[in-house]
RNA sequence: GGGAGGUUAGCUCAGCGGUAGAGCACCUGCCUUACACGCAGGGGGCCGCGGGUUCAAAUCCCACACCUCCCA
């Protein structure tokens, strides 16, 4: 075969990312087989909105899908990733809406056909934007398979699951309070409702009460009083006692109603203890309406002005009014006082403003049931949520849920299929009707569209073509696990959830790995008026994509949000730099015709040879387990230790020796000593294994570096290692562990005494046992290079005057120029001497402890007697140091 | 008010029953022909506070303090 060009010198992610996307995705390698043999791996993406950009958090969720994706396609897995984008009703709306008001003119007089084809230029415009960011992070989507929840496909889906579940009657239309955004002009779910503390105030004023006396109320909002209805107290309120079925006044308006007793709403120790109730504008005032018979007088148009209800102040807006309304009753003398107060107020969460609680006609989804479902499939383990302890949210969340409003006063999204006649019958259709089913009447659709996230909740069926038996659904569905932030846990993973095993009785993920909140370097919450954001192509533009994975995968710890410092990203691109050069290394000390690891045999191979693959055993099988459970950080801190620690620092600089002195192939024979054909041949297979093993996270310049060596296929479609315990090896373990800390020992010694790194010493290690004898012997070249020595004695006596120590359970005799030892040096040697003795003691202490050797298991007392014994040669030894130097 | 998570080296975090770890930062030497985005050596921690369980607790249990977040 022949030799690949030479890698180049710099590592520069610029210069072949793209060109391996291209390739990936033009080799076919995103999409999945079908039919297939293989078992289905799946995995939806949580749709970005299709307006958006990409911000940091999306670039976390993508690498760590990317990373299992890529991980299970090469474990053999018929992977499918599907990407795809959400509608996101107001939010692009409002985009839209935003760049009309610049032309001068709105929505209404352009009219609905017209608007929504400017919004699908619009999304088609923002479209690209979503996969070009993904495409450059390295996601290895489907895009065959990309959605899009305005597509035909969904769009059926949707309306579909609307007419499955009015005909369930888990769908209904009714006058209910729901929270009204008054600048979006449409109605909000309560999870878009976001409370937030404001500085208020609160307000008390007194009604006259009919027949003289009065009752004094605090309200939060006081305008709201156009609209109240009652004044309800405590049944067993002494105060008020004589008051109820009294009537009071309105000031300021014409009109009286009833003050009644209420046990529910009424806390006789808050305040006066009297309540006003506004049935038409709170929740619980509306409660106590239906408890009460009492009228519902909304006083709101649907902008936020007092509506004809509000007698005077009608046309206010509702702030406006609010002032009005106190300085009216101050002008009546019915004021009795107001203090500040904080307290939650809704706010829309797309626009900030602050909802209303607003009596209108809307359609609704039941959610109880499907929440039982929802229940069960956690309970049960048919879907996982990690980490486990957002089971209790869950929970929580579940147990309690309210019906869900779904119609939405805009036009950018699902319409709802409902058609109404004008004889007031209902048709609700999944194909366009102009009759009422009932009565034969012409009849027009339902002007209002769905909440997006109805849409969202069908996506992992929608997006395989139900309620269409299609091959995609009988083939990746249920899907594998979903990976997204926590905070879209009710609004998006609930939904899907409940929707999904209510259409297919199966729940849609086996898993769903929640995500922590991406933050900066200092744990701040990142933020566009803060100014902290980083963006995720600015970051792949300067340190390369992998790094930029790498870095947001080593954060990923479960279940915290992740700190993201630049530096933490400068350091993992210093790893990619060094596995670079580090393969650049490798590569140029191949011959190119290095057989494959497999083929080697342990037993003929050198310790350096055998450790290296024992370690990389370890780490293959610790990396597996990681990626299994989750556990990103754990899987990218295995490599890196694996790759920098032991291939870089130790096993490179053992193969050095070899590799200058190689003779030629063939040379010497097969035993325990150190061919450099087998150190080749090693070299290179540990490098391509790691490649394979850190493909999932940093695929870029592992594709990269692996085309560099002979005979090494593409990464993406190769088979990730497998710990099969062929190349454990304890001994050749404990024995390097021994060569590693003798070379420490020295190194840390000429350090301690001032030496320069090139001043070459000789050692002496006079009392090896014959099995770690055997194990040096071949390797005294090596361990020469690697501690700097001028000789080496494996056995022998310790020349006089020598430093000896113990490192790795062995005496090091290391022979020092006179008088380097000075009185620092000794006292930094007392110092360590003094830290051994007191282990020392407190091991002693325990092993006399006839309690700990009775009850500790046996290996632990043993170990703590050999920790002893290590310690009391260890401890003489260094007297008879301190001695000769003294 | 209910719930969840956190408190370990200067910083950011792993570890979660048997001798305190990583990265960065810091200090000291080194351009040793893969790499100064590097090499080598080093300093630094009553593991939030108080109890308990255990032969043994950063690790398990209880209480408390402080910080974050979710729900009402």
């Amino acid at each position: 075969m022949s030799r690949p060009e030479p890698l180049p010198t710099r590592f520069d992610p610029e210069s072949f990312e793209s060109a391996w996307y291209r390739r990936w995705e033009e080799s076919g390698a995103f999409t999945p087989d079908l039919p297939s043999d293989k078992p289905p791996f799946v995995i939806l993406i949580p749709p970005p909105n299709v307006t958006g950009k990409l911000h940091i958090g999306h670039a976390l969720q993508f690498t760590l899908q990317d990373l299992v994706i890529r991980w299970r396609r090469m474990q053999g897995h018929n992977a499918l990733w599907l990407p795809g984008t959400d509608h996101a009703g107001i939010a692009t709306q409002m985009m839209v809406e935003r760049e009309l008001i610049k032309e001068g003119t709105d929505r209404h007089a352009l009219g609905r056909g017209r608007f929504l084809e400017r919004v699908w230029a619009w999304k088609h415009q923002y479209k690209d934007n979503i996969s070009r960011q993904a495409r450059a992070l390295g996601a290895s989507c489907d895009w065959t398979r990309e959605r899009f929840t305005l597509d035909d496909m969904l769009s059926k889906a949707v309306r579909h699951a609307f007419v499955r579940l009015h005909d369930e009657g888990l769908i209904y239309r009714a006058h209910r309070l729901i929270n009204w955004c008054p600048r979006c002009h449409t109605a909000l779910s309560d999870l878009e409702t976001v409370h937030k503390d404001i500085d208020g105030g609160m307000w008390d004023f007194a009604y006259p009460v009919e027949g003289g006396g009065e009752i004094v109320v605090s309200t939060t909002r006081p305008e709201t009083m156009l609209g109240d209805t009652a004044i309800a107290v405590h049944p067993e309120d002494e105060r008020y006692r004589e008051l109820v079925g009294r009537r009071v006044v309105h000031p300021l308006l014409d009109r009286s109603f009833p003050i009644v007793a209420d046990a529910v709403l009424v806390d006789p120790a808050f305040g006066t203890g009297a309540v006003k109730v506004t049935p038409a504008h709170d929740p619980n005032d509306f409660a106590v309406g239906e408890r009460h018979g009492l009228e519902k007088i909304n006083i709101l148009n649907d902008d936020g002005t007092v509506n004809a209800a509000g007698g005077a102040f009608a046309g206010m807006d509702r702030f406006a009014a609010r002032k009005a309304v106190l300085a009216a009753l101050g002008e009546k003398g019915l004021r009795r006082g107001d203090k500040p107060h904080r307290h939650a107020v809704g706010h829309c969460q797309r626009c900030d403003t602050i909802v209303e609680p607003y009596l209108s006609l809307q359609w609704f989804c039941s959610m109880k049931g499907m929440a039982e479902k929802a229940l069960d499939v956690v309970r049960r383990g048919e879907t996982r949520l990690v980490p486990d302890f957002w089971v209790a949210t869950w929970e929580n969340w579940l147990e309690n849920i309210l019906d869900w409003c779904i119609s939405r006063q805009l036009w950018w999204g699902h319409r709802i299929p409902a058609f109404y006649c004008t004889n007031g019958h209902t048709t609700v259709s999944a194909t366009d009707v102009s009759t009422c089913a009932t009565c034969g009447a012409p009849a027009t659709q339902d002007g209002d569209v769905l909440d997006t996230w109805f849409s969202s909740g069908l996506w992992p069926i929608s997006t395989l073509g139900w309620p269409d038996h299609t091959p995609d659904l009988k083939a990746f569905y249920p899907t594998s696990v979903l990976i997204t932030g926590f905070d879209i846990l009710f609004f998006w993973v609930a939904r899907m959830i409940m929707m999904s095993t209510h259409f297919t009785g199966k729940a849609p993920f086996a898993d769903v790995h929640l995500t922590g909140l991406v933050r900066d370097a200092r744990g701040q919450k990142m933020s566009k008026t803060k100014g902290n954001v980083m963006d995720p192509l600015d970051l792949v533009q300067q340190y390369g994509a992998d790094p930029v994975r790498f870095t947001l995968a080593a954060l990923a710890s479960p279940g915290r949000d992740l700190p993201l410092d630049v530096k933490r990203m400068e350091g993992y691109r210093a790893f990619a730099t060094k596995l670079w050069n580090a393969a650049r290394f490798v590569q140029m000390n191949l011959a190119g015709d290095e057989p494959a690891l497999e083929s080697l045999d342990r037993a003929t191979l050198a310790l350096p040879e055998r450790w290296i693959l024992a370690e990389l055993e370890h780490t293959v099988a610790a990396v597996n387990r990681a990626w299994e459970s989750y556990r990103f950080d754990e899987g990218c801190r295995e490599i890196y230790q694996f790759v920098w620690n032991d291939f870089c620092d130790w096993y490179v600089e053992m193969a050095k020796p070899v590799l200058e002195n190689d003779r030629g192939p063939g040379s010497g024979a097969r035993g325990p000593e150190r061919r450099a054909e087998d150190v080749r041949a090693v070299a290179r297979g540990v490098l391509l294994e790691a490649l394979k093993l850190l493909h999932p996270v940093m695929p870029f310049i592992t594709e990269e570096v692996s085309a560099h060596l002979a005979g090494a296929g593409p990464l993406i479609t190769t088979s990730y290692p497998v710990a099969t315990g062929r190349w454990g090896d304890d001994d050749a373990q404990r024995e390097l562990a021994v060569l590693q800390a003798v070379v420490q020992e020295v190194r840390s010694y000429r350090h301690l005494v001032g030496l320069s790194p090139t001043t070459r010493l000789a050692v002496v290690l006079p009392s090896l046992d014959d099995g770690l004898k055997r194990a040096l012997v071949p390797l005294r070249a090596e361990m020469m290079r690697l501690a700097g020595l001028s000789d080496l004695a494996l056995g022998g006596l310790a020349p006089a005057g020598a430093v000896c120590d113990i490192a790795g359970g062995v005496d090091v005799a290391i022979v020092l120029p006179e008088g380097a030892l000075g009185d620092a040096e000794l006292g930094r040697l007392r110092q360590e001497m003094g830290q051994a003795a007191g282990e020392l003691e407190k091991i002693r202490a325990r092993l006399a402890d006839a309690s700990f050797t009775a009850r500790a298991p046996a290996d632990v007392v043993a170990g703590a007697q050999e920790r002893a014994a290590e310690l009391e040669r260890k401890t003489k030894v260094l007297a008879e140091t301190l001695g000769a130097g003294t």
